[in-house]
DNA sequence: TTTCTTATTTGTAATTATTACAATTTCTTT
DNA sequence: AAAGAAATTGTAATAATTACAAATAAGAAA
């Protein structure tokens, strides 16, 4: 399906810029940040403002065609990937891995009992990935 | 025991800082930020720095003494309960709420299998919580 | 097509969180 | 008390995010 479609599909008014950030986030799934996302573009659209990539993404998380990740505490990220599943963070490359969710978590949902809406559900787990793992045992000899 | 000897069995090196900043995060299960603390402890300690709120907290951290929360997008907060539990953070009134762990999760730890080396689990949930939900019905009349 | 209206984008400035770092103070040891 | 190390402080720098008004683009109506 061409992305502008897709935008439809979340009933988002397509336009140049919105089409080429979700195209970067389709494509790119390294859940990028603003700048990294800005910087990308920037040759594509030269006229590319910063606080645009804000704007679009917040309409895109609203529209749920993209969701927040806080999982590192010096900036946000983005996923294009709205289903349930769990984030790694290495603390050494600040990279963030896709793992399945335990998804035992999906019967949070229902906690709507004891009052509580949950609307996101989100599962971190924060080490060192293999390729610094590694890393870090050659850089000891 | 006292906040001194708390400390000291996280091998933390006990100062009149250390251990105001340790109580009130004992004292108060609210998941503080570091200027709720900053401006808490201004009046006790008056020549208090918010760098040295930075500084404990981290000490703290590395020490096992507390968790760092990056569930809320504007900044970061701090938890003394280092055991497992989930955290719903209310995306109207940004308070942070205990909830029992997934203990499911923890299994997770024997993902080294796959060289990911995890050391923390965070299971965040955002939503509305019961407070602001009436809150809210109350307005709509 | 031209005009009017609305939505989107842009650029700048302001705000806020966090970090860097040197100077000062406090604590330990002698 | 003096010397050395550790902790604290204050200021300045950096970086992320937001506010907002001006400019541009898009769409509807004439």
């Amino acid at each position: 399906m061409r992305t502008y479609d897709y935008l439809l599909n979340y009933d988002i008014k397509p336009s140049v810029q919105r089409i080429a950030i979700m195209d970067y986030l389709l494509e790119h799934r390294t859940h990028p940040s603003i700048d990294e996302i800005y910087m990308a573009l920037c040759d594509e659209i030269p006229t590319l403002s910063k606080t645009t990539v804000y704007n679009t993404l917040k309409l895109f998380v609203e529209h749920g065609a993209a969701q927040m990740l806080t999982i590192d505490e010096r900036n946000v990220n983005y996923d294009a990937d709205i289903q349930l599943h769990a984030h790694f963070l290495c603390k050494k490359c600040n990279r963030i891995y896709d793992f399945p969710a335990n998804r035992e978590e999906e019967k949070v949902h229902s906690m709507n009992l004891n009052g509580f809406d949950v609307e996101e559900i989100h599962q971190y787990y924060k080490g060192i990935c293999p390729s610094c793992a590694s890393q870090m045992k050659k850089e000891e000899n």
